[in-house]
DNA sequence: AGCTATTAATAACA
DNA sequence: TTGTTATTAATAGCT
C-alpha cells in the first residue's frame, strides 16, 4: 500500500521515518479504535516516538487494562516488581514489629513487669543492671544536686555583693540626708524579695 | 477494504464479529510490530477480546513501557495507588524506627546509659522504677529460690522413702540368704550418687 | 481456514 | 505537517 512496498527494517533517513511514523501511528490508533467498537473488544495502545513523544488509546480505562494484563500475563503473581516491593516492606514492617515488641519486654522486665517467665541466671543479670543503673542514676542526681548547690552559692554571692554594694550607698545618702533613714528598712525587704525570686525561676 | 464498506459500529452477528476480530486482531498486532520496526518506536498493545481472550504486542519490556506511560500521563504522582502505597509503607517503617529508637533510649536510661540530658525530675522517677523493678527481681529470685528448696525436699524425702524401702528388701534377703551381705554397701553408695545426680540435673 | 473483490492505508512526492 | 495519488495491504463476505 503506497507506492512501492517497504522492507521490515528500520528506516534510516531520519525525516522519511519521522512522516511514515505519523501515518502509521495515526492508522494503528484508528485501527485499534475500529477493533474496540466493531468487535466490543477491550484495546489499549501506548506509543512512544524515537524522539519521546506520546500517544495512547484506551477503549477503557487505561489502568483497568494494565490491571486486566497483569493478571492475564501472570504478571500480577509473586515475581512483578510491584508485589514484590510490596513484600519487602511487608517484612521489613515485620521485622520492625518484632524489634519493637522484644525491646518493650526487656523494657517490662525494668520495671519488674513480665519476668514471670524469667530463669534465676535472667533475674540475677537483670537485676546486676538495674542496680548499676540505679546506682548511675543516683550518681546522676548528686551530680546535678551539687551543681545547683555550687550554682546557688554562687547566686548568693553575688546578690550579698549586690545588698553590700546597696548598704553602702544608702548609707553615703544617710549620712548626707536625715530623711533617707526611713528608707533603709523598706530596701532591705525589697532586695530579700528579689533574691527569692530568682532562685525560684532558675 | 472488503466487499463493501462497515460502519463503526458493533457488529452485532456474533459469528461476524469474531471472525472481524480475529482477522482484524491479527492486522493489528501485525501494524503495531511495523511500526515499531520501521519508525524505531517503543510500542505496547494489549487487546482482549469480549469472550475475555488476551493478545498482546511489546516492542519493548511491557512493564517498562507501562512505567513510561505512568510518568508521561502524569498518573506516576503522588496519587497512583502503587506509589500511594509505597508511600504507606515508608511512613510505618518511619513510625516503627521512631518507636524503636524511644524504647532503645528508655531501655539505655534503665541501665543508665545516656542519662546525660535528663533532669531531675526524671531521675527521680527513672530511679524509683528502677528500685521497684530491683525489688520486684529480687522477691522472683526468692520465690525461685524458696521453691527450689521446696523441691529439694521433696526429692529428698522420697529419696530418702525410697532407700528405707531398699534397706528394708536388704534386709529380708539378708535374713534369708547370708551371701547377700556383701551388697548391702554397694546399694547403698549407688542410691547415694543416684540422689546427687537427680538433683543436679534439675 | 482460504479466496478475491473491494476498500483502506500509505509511500513517495509536492 | 498536510494533501494528493499511485500502489500495496488489509479485510468483508463467501465458501
Amino acid at each position: 500500500m503506497g507506492r512501492g512496498k517497504v522492507e521490515l527494517k528500520r528506516i534510516e533517513n531520519p525525516t522519511r521515518r519521522q512522516v511514515t511514523f505519523s501515518k502509521r501511528r495515526n492508522g494503528l490508533l484508528k485501527k485499534a479504535f475500529e477493533l474496540s467498537i466493531l468487535c466490543d473488544a477491550e484495546v489499549s495502545l501506548i506509543v512512544f516516538s524515537p524522539t519521546g513523544k506520546f500517544y495512547q488509546f484506551a477503549s477503557h480505562e487505561m489502568e483497568r487494562t494494565i490491571a486486566r494484563y497483569r493478571s492475564e500475563a501472570g504478571l500480577s503473581g509473586p515475581n512483578d516488581s510491584y508485589t514484590r516491593s510490596l513484600e519487602f516492606w511487608r517484612r521489613e514492617v515485620e521485622e520492625l514489629q518484632k524489634t519493637i515488641n522484644e525491646t518493650e519486654a526487656q523494657l517490662r522486665h525494668c520495671i519488674g513487669e513480665d519476668i514471670e517467665m524469667l530463669g534465676m541466671k535472667e533475674l540475677k543479670q537483670l537485676e546486676r543492671q538495674l542496680k548499676t543503673g540505679v546506682e548511675r542514676v543516683r550518681s546522676k542526681k548528686l551530680r546535678i544536686a551539687a551543681e545547683h548547690v555550687n550554682w546557688l552559692k554562687g547566686k548568693q554571692r553575688s546578690i550579698q555583693e549586690e545588698n553590700a554594694c546597696l548598704k553602702k550607698r544608702l548609707h553615703e545618702l544617710h549620712v548626707g540626708n536625715i530623711s533617707s533613714r526611713i528608707w533603709e528598712p523598706n530596701a532591705r525587704k525589697a532586695i530579700q524579695l528579689r533574691t527569692i525570686d530568682d532562685g525560684s525561676h532558675h
